[in-house]
DNA sequence: GTCCAGGTCGCGC
DNA sequence: GCGCGACATGGA
């Protein structure tokens, strides 16, 4: 019997405000965060084809996800799995806690999240993503995102303003033109055109990758592979992958250890690892919540 | 018009 | 290894 409404059972410490805030993620399609009521929205294509408008809100000790089309018990599994994925519901993160219980303000920094950083359903969705933060603003990476899922992307039915993030095939079947002319990634467009492809004939499988067990430098190496994905890009998607021990060195993270530990004055790369090296494996965590 | 943004790549030294 | 310019796009 279908349904359009069901409960995920979450820990006891989630705040999904937290954890949906928790970096820019929420706001590139087809994620969206209504802040007044609390409500991450978002729009998922199915195995079995549904396209269906979520609204994911937190209801006490659980998670409340309504659908916007009726469900049936493979919807729902399928759903369950992703959303627990996405919103990092198994992620044991208790000794990044133990070791922030000693830090005040880091602390008080994680709290709302629990460490818990958002990231998208499938690691082909994150890869592309992070190919749009690069070297842009993150006004333009909204846009990017905006327009390929709003020209790719299978919508709810009879609701073409509602849609889901596109296939890897609906990305290589679009082609360059439909790149050039109505996505504009700009120079981006060859690389996020080079990995779907890639995806679509099978020499790339960012599933199987996911689940991998892969040890942190191997999963680098692999990710480095990709064309428009450099140290930076590497390290936030070993971050999303639950892997924290690599910095993602940009223009911000500079800007802030040189602002909070060298007075504004010039720092190295060198310097910059050092001021996070004690924190080990869950480095990139205490740089990303490291307050001011 | 010019500059450049939460980088990456290929080149030359 | 390291420095440097090019790279598409669109906002300031």
């Amino acid at each position: 019997m279908p349904i359009q409404r069901f409960a995920l059972q979450i820990p006891a410490d989630f705040r999904l405000a937290g954890v949906a805030t928790s970096h820019g993620w929420y706001a590139l399609a087809p994620y969206a965060w209504e802040p007044d009521s609390g409500i991450l929205h978002r729009v998922e294509a199915l195995l079995s084809g549904t396209v269906t408008h979520l609204r994911i809100s937190q209801q006490g000790g659980e998670l409340a996800v309504g659908s916007s089309q009726p469900l049936s018990e493979f919807d729902r599994r399928e759903l369950e799995r992703r959303l627990r994925w996405c919103l990092r519901l198994d992620e044991d993160l208790s000794e990044f806690h133990d070791l922030c219980a000693s830090h005040r303000t880091l602390y008080d920094a994680v709290l709302p999240s629990g460490g818990r950083l958002l990231r998208c359903p499938t690691l082909f969705e994150d890869v592309v993503k992070v190919i749009l933060t690069t070297n842009t603003t993150w006004t333009q990476t909204k846009a990017m995102a905006a327009r390929l899922v709003a020209t790719l992307g299978p919508h709810v039915p009879g609701d073409p303003s509602q849609r889901a993030f596109p296939s890897p095939e609906a990305v290589a079947a679009a082609g360059e033109d439909v790149f050039k002319q109505n996505i504009r990634l700009g120079y981006r467009n060859a690389s996020v055109l080079r990995i779907t492809r890639d995806v679509v004939e099978g020499k790339l499988d960012f599933e199987a990758l996911k689940e991998s067990g892969l040890p942190t430098h191997e999963l680098r190496r692999r990710l480095l592979t990709l064309p428009g994905v450099g140290p930076y890009s590497a390290a936030t998607l070993l971050m999303i992958l639950g892997r924290y021990d690599e910095l993602g060195i940009d223009t911000e993270l500079k800007a802030h250890v040189s602002r909070k530990y060298f007075n504004g004055g010039p720092v190295s790369e060198k310097q910059m690892r050092a001021v996070y090296e004690h924190w080990g494996r869950w480095r990139y965590l205490a740089y990303w919540f490291d307050p001011q």
